[in-house]
DNA sequence: GCGGCGCTGTGATCCAGGTCACACTTTCGG
DNA sequence: CCGAAAGTGTGACCTGGATCACAGCGCCGC
């Protein structure tokens, strides 16, 4: 109890609760673990209930008819996921399952829409977030349909850095472990593809591995390569 | 006065307002008209205000380096727009010109979370229309990496017929005056490619040109056109 | 009613990236 | 610690769409 308190008050749309109204809440959430690679939603089902990342972490993404599908986000603790049908009544818009050992607190429409009606705050705070995604959602679009697979792979690398990364003093350094499928999922594209513009650009010595992640040497260059191919 | 109070009581999220409210906020509002093809805002500038549509259309995209650019949506009487950088306070996220000789009504920062603020209701409509955008972003990211040019031009027209279609006894016919240039931009591919896959779908009696419009004679052989080519 | 400009249609090329087919290397579960 | 499974690197090939280059067409303004 004392935990999933701890927890909803590092949420930000949560932020704006009193103490005794986070502990009520905690108190109806259902907590629910998922092992790697469980699915927690599919695409197209209905959808009752908005999930908070205790621990672990979640890839949202598009499923497609024939295999490779399109990764729309990682999220990790603090995360919130599985709001918009919720928000709009619709179905899942998109599919979630948890990359490794995650544990999530489930919070089920009534006690959601609760909160946004009786707390400004905390509906500003969703709608921000929400309007955030929406931004993210376009700019992905717009990368789809104006850049070549060399940029869209260097711009990814750049967003994983902003997001994922530790400075180093050879450069940086993404936490997250990935995958060249992994990579190619979340840009649209084969792997080999992917694994033909790293190649390039690992010789031009821009980037590294470091076992299973990866290490940013010049990010300058890394940004020249959006654009150009 | 009385012409923008009405105006107000037909956008979903201002509905829950009293009729006072409505009128202080109609007064707040400031009347600014475009003409045909003038920019309304560019992308990447700071924005401070929600526009209304009282009348005309408007259109939203992604502006390319390289000309063409990419519509994200095509906004009529009674649609709203501007509101994302109001909701993050990020910059404008696209640009926004007038198709043609068009009224809005622009709602300041200030006015807009107020009423957000006071009124559930609207905070939940609004919360409900972003939801809804942001899942049309994720669908047309899924398109444009799953779908070849065929698919996207017939699945395209479907959402024309089901957003602007008239019912004729020989088809659906598409309101809005659409150039295949025009088509283009929404789908994200060059003129010439929509062109020839335009040509074999009225070759094969799918679709037809009434003068400057669209009438779709088999929208069932269209949407198995959609996911094959 | 006529001239021009913005649309439409289509052919000829070219090439980025998908597909297929493997060999090699790392990692991890038992 | 070993063997299977997952991930990586690359070559050969083919093809959908971009690009360039025109030739008609029709609608609009004067």
């Amino acid at each position: 109890m004392t935990r999933a308190g701890d927890l909803l008050r590092r949420v930000p749309f949560l932020a704006a609760l009193t103490l005794t109204d986070r502990r009520a809440l905690a108190a109806a959430a259902n907590h629910r673990r998922f092992g790697r690679g469980e699915a927690i939603f599919h695409k197209d089902e209905r959808g009752e209930s908005l999930f908070i990342i205790e621990e672990g972490s979640v890839r949202i993404f598009l499923p497609s008819p024939q295999g490779a599908d399109l990764t729309l986000a990682v999220l990790g603790a603090g995360d919130f996921f599985g709001e918009m049908a919720l928000l709009d009544g619709g179905p899942r818009s998109a599919s979630a399952t948890a990359l490794r050992e995650t544990a999530t607190l489930a919070l089920g429409r009534a006690d959601f829409t609760a909160v946004l009606q009786s707390r400004p705050q905390s509906a500003m705070a969703v709608l921000a977030a929400v309007a955030q995604r929406l931004r993210e959602a376009d700019e992905m679009a717009g990368d789809l349909a104006f850049l070549d697979v060399g940029g869209r792979v260097a711009k990814k690398l750049l967003e994983l850095a902003a997001a994922h990364g530790v400075q180093r003093p050879e450069g940086t350094l993404l936490e997250l472990p990935l995958t060249q499928e992994g990579l190619a999922n979340m840009v649209g594209v084969t792997r080999e593809s992917v694994n033909r513009h790293l190649s390039t650009l690992r010789r031009l010595g821009v980037i590294a591995r470091e076992g299973r992640r990866f290490l940013i040497r010049d990010a300058e260059a890394l940004r020249r390569y959006v654009g150009e191919g």
